[in-house]
DNA sequence: ATATAGTGTGTATTTATTACACTATTAAAT
DNA sequence: ATTTAATAGTGTAATAAATACACACTATAT
C-alpha cells in the first residue's frame, strides 16, 4: 500500500525571554488561512533528512542545524483528502540568525512568522499535537542535549540560560541553585567580557564547550 | 510524492533471566532466508496502530497490549526496490502468555521464534538499527514506564524484577539497594504469598499496582 | 544623588545514591 | 536426622545531589 509523504518541522527559537516557534500561513485548502507547521511533501528519491533541510532553509535560511525526529503521525483522518503520513522533526536556530523577513516560498504558504509558545494561534491538521509532544521531548531531554545552547547566542550571560530552562521546563527555577547546577556540569567557559547596552549591571558572558560536554556524556 | 508504507514491530518478551526479541524467517525476496523483525504493509484505510496490532495479533495471538513508537525509519536505500518507509514500534508481552508454537502467518515469512537480545541472528534490511534503538529508549525510560511489569508475570518475585531491570541497562545491579529503591517507590502490592516449586527457600511475590505508579507520575 | 533593574553569592537541610556481608529458609541428598 | 546447595532477605554508614532561602553589589539613566 502506498501513501503520501510529507514532513513537517517544529523549528524553535527563542526570543524576548520565550519560546518560539515558527508557523506558516497556508494558502491551499484544506485549512486555507490557517496556521500551520512548516511542511512540504517529500520528493521521489529525496531523504527525508534533506526534506528538513530543505524547509529549515527555506524558512530560515539556514543550513547545517542537526535535527531531531519525534515520530510519524500517520492518523487515516487527519488529512480530509485521505490518509497523508507525516514525519515530524524539531530543530532549534537562533533567533538572531533568521533573516528579518521571512518570505514565501511556494505559493502553499503565504507568510512565516514566530509565535510564542504560550500563545499559539490555532493549527491546521493535528499540528497543536505535534508541537505539544515535542515540547515534551525537549523538556525530557533538556539535561541530556545541546538543545538550550543551541537556542542561545554563542554569547550568553547566566540569566538568559536560565530563562531558557524556565521556558522549557515551564516552571521558575531558584537562581543560587541554577548557578550552582551550572557551575557543577561545567560545560561553560566563563569570558573575560560583560553584556553590552544595559542600564543596570552588566552580566558576565560564558560560551558553551561543546567538547566538556560531550567528554561528561560520554564516560556514563 | 508516494511511498510504500509497512511497519515493523519490536516485540519483547523475558525468559531465561533474559530479554528477548521476536522474529521470523523471511521468505520472499529480499533478504529471503534471513531473519527480521515481524512487520507487513499497512492497508489501506488501516490505522497503523491497527496494523501493529494485527501483527502482533498474528504471531503471539495476544490483543490489546499497548505498543510505543520509536519513529519512522525512511532511508531511500534501506530497500533495494526502492524507498518503502516503515513506521517502527516496540511493544512487550509475558513470554508465558504466547502461544508454545508460534505458526507462519502468511507466504512472505516462515516461522517466528525468540531470541535473547544477546545473540541475534544476522538481520534483514536495517532491523538490527531498529532493535538497537529501541533497547535505547527501553533503558532510557526504564523508571517512567511500566515496562518491567509488562516483561513479568502478574505475580512475580524482587529478584526476578531485578532480573529484568538488569537484563534491560545490560548491568547487574546490588541487590539491597534494588530493594530499598523500590520499596521507596512503592508501586508494589507485597502478597501474602510466595513462590512455589522451588527447591530452595521461596521468596515472596507481589504485584505491580498501577494506579499507585500513575499517581506518583502524575503529582510531578 | 538617587532610583532602577538585574547581578552575584553561601549555608544548612533534606533526600538520593553507593558500598558492603551475613543470617534465614527450604528441598534434596546422604 | 543431618548436611548440603541454592536462593531469600535484611541495615548502616558515607557520600553526593537537590532544595530552600535573602541580601548586598553595580552600572546606568535621570
Amino acid at each position: 500500500m502506498q501513501t503520501h509523504f510529507t514532513i513537517d518541522c517544529v523549528i524553535y527559537s527563542f526570543n524576548e525571554g520565550k519560546l518560539q516557534v515558527l508557523l506558516t500561513e497556508r494558502n491551499e485548502y484544506p485549512y486555507k488561512d490557517w496556521w500551520a507547521l512548516p511542511g512540504f511533501f517529500v520528493e521521489k528519491g529525496e531523504e527525508m533528512e534533506d526534506a528538513v533541510k530543505r524547509i529549515l532553509y527555506e524558512h530560515t535560511g539556514l543550513k547545517d542545524i542537526f535535527m531531531e525526529q519525534l515520530g510519524a503521525f500517520a492518523g487515516v483522518k487527519r488529512h480530509p483528502q485521505g490518509r497523508i503520513l507525516t514525519v515530524a522533526f524539531s530543530t532549534i536556530v537562533k533567533y538572531e540568525d533568521v533573516k528579518s523577513k521571512i518570505k514565501p516560498m511556494t505559493s502553499y504558504m503565504r507568510q512565516a512568522q514566530w509565535f510564542p509558545m504560550d500563545s499559539l494561534p490555532e493549527l491546521a491538521f493535528d499540528h497543536l499535537r505535534i508541537i505539544e509532544q515535542s515540547l515534551l521531548k525537549l523538556k525530557y531531554g533538556i539535561n541530556y542535549s545541546t538543545a538550550v545552547y543551541e537556542l542561545l547566542p554563542e554569547k550568553f550571560t547566566l540569566t538568559q540560560l536560565q530563562q531558557v530552562y524556565e521556558a522549557i521546563l515551564g516552571k521558575d527555577l531558584d537562581k543560587r541553585n541554577f548557578r550552582k547546577k551550572i557551575a557543577n556540569d561545567g560545560f561553560l567557559k566563563e569570558l573575560q567580557e560583560v553584556q553590552k547596552g544595559v542600564s543596570y549591571r552588566a552580566a558576565r558572558l560564558y560560551k558553551f564547550d561543546k567538547r566538556k560536554f560531550q567528554k561528561q556524556l560520554g564516560i556514563d
